[in-house]
DNA sequence: TCTGGGGTCCTAGGACCC
DNA sequence: TCTGGGGTCCTAGGACCC
């Protein structure tokens, strides 16, 4: 049977669910989508990046990841609203329910896109992804684009044509009209880097790419180089996913509102990652045994390092030790703007090999962590607090609310990076 | 008016073992 | 003493996605 695949893509998707709540819940006439008008951090914060754009912001060249202070000089009267992402996972699942009406294979690509696997289930594929397209329209009020094609990668490459609020197909026998004359950048996995690469070899569009011979491009590119061939050429295999796999990793990572000097402060904001990363790790049964700390300089510049642990551990207090640990083993004291820890080496068996010379009750500290867990489950993050966060006058230590989201792919699970623990 | 936060995968070099 | 080859693990760095 031939196969049916459908991408769905809702046309700027922060911006268009802004737009839908202030005109619904807040009674308000302007649609942001009507007027050149974004989704941005917090400059203050200095997370000050846009995060979605109106189409009319998009006609100042106004781009998704960019600097807000970049996007103002190029759009002065550009609209700006705070994030609200509470609010976009509310979209998300509905949008996510009306599409369960038409198959149980769906797979959810990032907060805003979804897979489905169509095959067996239409006699029109098109026709019924106009149905699917009018049906989101009505009901949610927000506008979808649905690719249509036979595998994911002509799906995907399909839902980024024409915006919005469009159905386009791009069956093999179309991929020489509708892709190959497309600027090479704009295929699926075709990055910044890869874009110079191929430039140099004198490679512009994706039917150019299409045709280079394999040996060129993987004396160039290796085996990234072989994977957007087959792409350039419509080929891909891989299925729709049902249920997301699991993690390899569990990180966070926050920028700071000021520099980081002091080793004290810089150590506080560790204790905080890894409160929300072993706590993401309990809630998932999972322990690991790498413990990797980053940093971003005041000039940008980027550096990690990591640890690998004799024991696999969920405890906060471990993983905030290696994380130290990495630390000073990294950091020369130049000013921070940006900390993280990501942890690698998963392990889902519950079950802690206890080494002769553990020098931690495990059991002691995991019961108690596990309890916290479950009273900020039921009260709210803010239930306990540790000593090491409050000021000595019993103010609230002056950190801002890190755990700030963003263009997520996060799948649907417990969703503990978008709260702050402090 | 300087550029967030969550991931995945690949490559390459060195250590170490057989 | 000098010569191998293959495998795994660890670490760092880079590229890509939303």
């Amino acid at each position: 049977m031939k196969r049916v695949i459908y991408h769905v893509d809702v046309n700027s998707a922060f911006l268009s669910w802004e737009a839908v709540y202030r005109l619904h819940h807040l009674g308000g006439r302007l649609d942001l989508r009507e007027i050149p008008s974004a989704v941005g951090g917090d400059q203050e914060k200095r997370h000050g990046i846009i995060l979605a754009k109106s189409i009319p912001a998009k006609r100042y060249k106004v781009r998704t990841g960019e600097p807000v202070a970049d996007a103002k000089r190029k759009c002065p009267g550009l609209v700006l609203v705070p994030p609200n992402y509470e609010l976009y996972n509310r979209s998300s699942r509905a949008l996510l329910r009306i599409l369960s009406e038409y198959t149980d294979q769906i797979e959810q690509f990032s907060i805003d896109e979804a897979f489905m696997d169509m095959t067996g289930c239409t006699e029109d594929p098109a026709g019924t992804a106009e149905k699917l397209r009018e049906q989101v329209e009505r009901e949610l009020g927000f506008t979808v684009n649905i690719g249509v094609s036979c595998n994911r990668l002509l799906a995907k490459m399909a839902s980024d044509f024409k915006k919005p609020n469009r159905v386009h197909t791009l069956w093999p026998g179309e991929i020489g009209e509708k892709m190959w004359e497309l600027p090479v950048r704009d295929l699926f996995y075709v990055g910044h880097a890869s874009e110079r690469k191929l430039k140099n070899l004198g490679i512009c569009t994706i039917g150019q790419l299409a045709r280079t011979p394999d040996a060129v491009l993987y004396a160039h590119m290796k085996s990234h180089g072989l994977l957007i061939k087959d792409y350039a050429n419509g080929i891909d295999e891989s299925p729709v996913v049902t249920s997301p796999p699991p993690n390899k990793g569990y990180g966070n990572s926050l920028t700071t509102p000021r520099d980081v000097t002091d080793r004290g402060l810089a150590k506080l904001y560790l204790l905080s990652l890894a409160e929300t990363v072993s706590a993401r790790l309990r809630a998932d049964g999972a322990m690991i045994r790498v413990v990797e700390v980053s940093i971003r300089d005041y000039d940008l510049r980027f550096f990690h390092h990591q640890r690998t642990m004799a024991t696999p551990t969920d405890l906060t207090m471990e993983i905030y030790g290696e994380a130290c640990r990495c630390l000073e083993e990294l950091w020369t004291g130049v000013p921070l703007r940006h900390l993280g820890i990501h942890t690698t080496g998963v392990t889902r068996t519950l079950e802690r090999q206890l080494g002769f010379f553990d020098a931690v009750d495990y059991d002691k500290y995991r019961r108690a962590e596990e309890a916290v867990d479950s009273l900020r489950k039921r009260y709210g993050q803010d239930i306990i607090k540790r000593g090491s966060f409050l000021a000595p006058q019993g103010k609230a230590h002056p950190f801002v609310d890190h755990m700030g989201g963003g263009i997520s792919r996060e799948k649907r699970r417990p969703d503990y990076s978008r709260e702050m623990i402090l």
